[in-house]
This record gives structure tokens, sequence and C-alpha cells, in this order.
DNA sequence: GGGCGGGCGGGGAATTGTCCGCGTACGCTC
DNA sequence: GAGCGTACGCGGACAATTCCCCGCCCGCCC
């Protein structure tokens, strides 16, 4: 692989520092340039959109940050896994939210690296992708086995409707609130309430909002 | 300033390719130099430490960012201003959890930027701050003049009680468990919750529990 | 002496949380 | 198609917690 055509990418980050960081990374490294930067999701697929329709070369791979102003990483990976499918999605963000983790893998992330991680990780990580593989950061691979392993514990375990409601309670809602939110009775919002925290083994709703805040549930800003 | 012996800096980030980045802006840069790194607040010090002991030159700026494992960034500030009270300060962060920044700068930092902001900001922050100056981003010193504006308003408004208590709400803990481990009694607790809910104008403690965790009350763990 | 932070409490109302049980709807399996 | 599990919605009944409106006391500091 080393005589072939470089891999060609694209970093999204929100921190101008961080790209220009993975920019020194890869100076050396000639199976690896950086064709292009975005500042958040929308702009990633902007940019995308732009050079394919001026038929300019598309990324092999491109790498990304999940939180972000405008658009969050996990949506744009999403949008740009659907509008091109070809390219490799490799995040590189600065922790795993379990939850985001699991959505990002979701939507057909072909990587998750920590931006403590060495380049030499990062670099191996965006290889991987390009070569059609998957490349887990260790720290997130196991937090996702344990996840698997344990399927009763932590957000996952919730149903869709329950993870709806954690989400309202998440952003301060009272249950009267939540059941007008949600269209159903005050007394089924308690309930459900009442089974999430049983579900994540906690006592108040407060905790609750904790979290799933912690969890990355919630989108970024308030 | 142009001639004379270049501004030493530290970089503390837990994250390398920030520090990588960091690196890169200021390669060109002659009066900019960087003379070491640290993953963290406590390895910062130490190393700090270390240098005086040997008797090798300490430097003018420390580039700090806030949140980090072991030792945080406000910690590490007021630490290394305490033991070195001619090393300068700039912190260089995500984003203002207003708390955060008023700490920070309480601590005694000379300066604080956004990651956002472009590697001429961030220059120009540290010159600043080597000069005795005190340099703050745009963004930043709009939310500390707002703040100041409107006293009444957000965490500032509490007394220190009170933030003590808003602290423990936003670890979830119930009005009993804040009236133990702060040995008052549990109505006494509650008066408190009750005083700060209005002063931030919330209805419950789960709202209260969250806005603190966005104003960065809370230590980055849980 | 007055203002403020801090601690305490009565009393009441609203919210929250829990343990039941009941019914419907969907999907899967035998 | 019968049978079973699960998600979802509803509610009675009750206990605990939370939140609020009062007032009282103490110590500190200007």
């Amino acid at each position: 692989m080393s005589d072939a055509a470089p891999i060609r990418l694209v970093l999204v980050d929100d921190h101008a520092v961080v790209r220009r960081g993975v920019q020194a990374y890869f100076e050396n490294l000639p199976d690896l340039t950086v064709i292009g930067e975005a500042g958040d999701g929308q702009e990633a697929i902007e940019l995308l959109d732009k050079w394919r329709t001026l038929g300019e070369p598309l990324p092999d791979v491109v790498l990304m940050d999940l939180r972000m102003p405008r658009m969050d990483g996990v949506s744009a990976t999403a949008a740009l896994r659907q509008r091109f499918p070809d390219i490799k999605v490799v995040v590189l963000t600065s922790f795993g939210e379990v939850e985001r983790v699991h959505s990002a893998l979701a939507e057909g992330a072909a990587g998750y690296v920590l931006k403590d991680a060495d380049p030499v990780e990062i670099a191996s990580a965006i290889r991987a992708a390009a070569a059609g593989e998957v490349h887990l950061d260790a720290a997130v691979a196991g937090q996702l086995a344990r996840r698997v392993a344990a399927p009763k514990t932590g957000v996952s375990s919730l149903t869709t409707r329950e993870r709806q409601i954690l989400t309202l309670v998440a952003q301060g809602h009272s249950n009267r609130e939540i059941a007008d939110h949600l269209v159903i009775s005050e007394r089924t919002a308690r309930t459900h309430v009442s089974r999430v925290l049983t579900k994540l083994h906690l006592s108040s709703r407060t905790q609750a909002a904790l979290l799933a805040v912690r969890e990355g549930l919630i989108p970024p800003a308030a």
C-alpha cells in the first residue's frame, strides 16, 4: 500500500488548532495527504458537494470531530455516508460519550480514535478505514464491549420512547411538560420516567438528566 | 519586542494533536519558542519543579487547557501561579463555560483564548501576557461583560454556600444527602436550594443541575 | 444599628417516584 | 391462528421529595 496513490483526507473539526496538528502529523507521511478542511459538518458536506459538481477528486477518508457547531458530527457522518457511500469516515474526538460512539458507528463510521492518541495510531486508523477495515481505539472498544456484555446497563437498555422521555428530562422538563410535549397523560409520563430510573439504577430525574448529558444523549447546545 | 530573547512557552493540554497544532503555529515565529509540554496540570507542575531544581530556564508563559485529567486547568493555574509567580498563564480552551473562565482569571490567568481562534490571535495573547498585559478573547470578554453588567443573573449572584449547594445538586444529590454532607438540617438545605432556584430563575433542581454543568461549575468527571 | 450571610423551622401545596393492575397493538414463533 | 413477549398508554393509591411563603435567631462587618 506504499507505492499506490496517497490516501486523500478531509479534516472536519471546529478547532483550527486541531486541524493544524493533524496536518503536522501527516506532513512526513507520503501516503496521507490532506486535501481539504471544514469547520463543521455543514461546511464539510457543502465542500464535498461542490467538489463533486466541479468534478474534482473526492477524499478517500474524512476525519471527523463529533461536537461541532451547526451540524453535529453524528449527523454529518450520516449525511455524508448517504451522499458519498465510498468515502470512509473516521471519528477523531476528545472523549467517548458512550452513546455518541455508538451512534457514530451506527451511522457508518469506519473508525474511532481519541484525541489523546498518538499520530501513529491515528494514521493507522485512517489506513485501515481506507482499506475497508474498521479500527477502534482500545478504550472505546472496551467501552463498547462492556456495553454489549451487559445489555441491562446504560442508556442502551432503554426503549425508543424511554429515550425520548430521558431526553426531555435531561432538558429540565417536568412530567407535565413531557406529557404535553408527547401528547400523553401525565401519569404515563411518570410511569416512563420511573421505568427509566429503574433501568438506569438511579434515584432521581436529576441524576438521570446528568447521566444523559454525560453519555452525550443530548445535543451539544442547551 | 522583536530583537529580544524569544518568549519561552510550555504547552499544557491532554490532547497531543492540539499541542502539535500549536507547535506548528509557532514554528515560523522567531519570538515564540516551545520549550516543553505536559499532558495535564500535575505533569506541568512536576516538569517546572524539576527544571527549577536543575537550574534550567523556566518558561515565560504557560499555555493551559482547562479540562484535563488528574489536575484541572483551574487548579493547575492556581498551583502554578503560587509556585511560580513570574510565569504567566494563558488559557487556551474549547469553550467558555462562563464560570470556569471566571475561576481561571481569578486564579491569576493572564489571558483567555478559545481554540477556534486563529494563530495570530493566540500569538498575540501570548505576547500580551509576556508583556504583563491581559488579553481576552472577544467572545469571552463579551460574556464577562454581560455578567458584570447583570449581576443578578447567573451563578455569580450566588453566595458561597449557595454555590456549594448548587454543586451538590448538580451531582444528583437529594436535599437529605446535601444536608448530611454539609452537616446542616435538611430543612436548611431545602431553603438554600429554593433560594438558588429563585436567584437563577429556574423551577426545578434538575434545571439547576444542568445549568451548573453548562456553566462549568462542576469538575469535569462525574 | 442596619445589612447580609447563614442556619432553622412551621405549614402547605405541588411534584416526583413506586407498586400495583389493566388494556391495546405489534411482531414473532410454534 | 393461537400463544407469547414487549412497547406503550392509562390509572388508583400512597409515600417521599421537592418547592414555596412565611418568620426567627445568630454573628459579622461597615
